[in-house]
DNA sequence: CTATGTGAATTTATTCACAGCA
DNA sequence: TGCTGTGAATAAATTCACATAG
């Protein structure tokens, strides 16, 4: 598969998709292309995506069940393995082979070799929630509250707010 | 509020706070700083969000589901206005003064004035859905499905996955 | 005196064009 | 001959430093 091939289906130049990969090496055959199979491994570890990883879950409200209901994770080697919230009537119900688990626990992650997380609580409880996670070893936050989580620098924290998401949309689209 | 206010609140330095706002025009007073009520009001107005518009969300699945229940929406003006699936099980049901209706009504959206649109249907449902949305008027949609969408430019298009999202933290994160 | 706003310097990213390998 | 990989050229973004307004 050429790189125009692959330009092509992610809307982008095949330049830059030569330019991408040759920061990592040369992937390719010239004259032939690129091997997809070989491609996805070899962006798979550079990604660091090549092996499974275990992530907790925080916060078993609407969004918190909806990722736990997600099926696309496996797709990158994830596996959701723990799943908590602070609602005691929630903690021991089962939810997709996941028993939710009282926050207290949250410090068994390190013993458990779980070091992502994804943060689904309120807003006014996420910086604390973060605190927990972090005293607890874990090293990498998805977080979907809408606010900004102060964390030491040896951890990283993506932020996704699904309004936010939507609100970059207008300033894009024509006329009012 | 100096923009050294700013940029600690929001995780970057000074000089890109200013620069960035220069851009657009000078938003603050010498000597004094930012009035942030004025600011925020001239922001929104360049990011096109000082009008209340309405969205409409295809697909109340989890994620669906998620997605009407989250009080994070008016913060920018949006309004989640209609909401729509193909499973007659759940058509007719109210979810938040939200009726579900059948995705054939999508084509009533021009007329109710909606030209925004959130698409939470599975992956392979994904770019009919859009095909139609745009039929319908819609010029802005926010895919959470995980995969690209063909679409006229003048749809601008956000997908945003959140398997993908969780993906980005390994690479960031130190040793194994 | 203080904190903005902005030219200039620097760094980084994008685009081009083609040498070089299969 | 075809397509990669990469130097060189161009464009853009970031950082600096300071004149200037309040």
């Amino acid at each position: 598969m050429s790189s125009q091939d692959l330009a092509n289906f992610v809307g982008v130049n095949s330049w830059q998709i030569r330019k991408d990969f040759s920061y990592f090496g040369g992937f390719g055959t010239r004259g032939v292309g690129y091997d997809t199979r070989k491609l996805t491994k070899q962006i798979s570890k550079i990604l660091k995506l090549d092996v499974v990883r275990k992530a907790a879950l925080v916060g078993v409200g609407n969004l918190g069940s909806a990722v736990l209901a997600y099926p696309g994770f496996k797709m990158f080697g994830f596996e959701i393995a723990a799943a908590f919230d602070i609602n005691s009537k929630k903690v021991g119900r089962k939810i997709k082979d996941i028993k939710i688990e009282d926050v207290s626990r949250l410090r068994t992650l390190k013993k458990r070799k779980i070091n992502l997380a994804i943060i689904a609580v309120p807003g006014d409880a996420a910086q604390q929630t973060a605190d927990s996670l972090v005293k607890a070893g874990v090293r990498g936050i998805l977080n979907f509250s809408p606010c900004y989580l102060a964390m030491p620098k040896n951890v990283k924290v993506i932020t996704t707010d699904i309004a936010m998401d939507l609100a970059r949309l207008p300033y894009y689209m024509p006329t009012s």
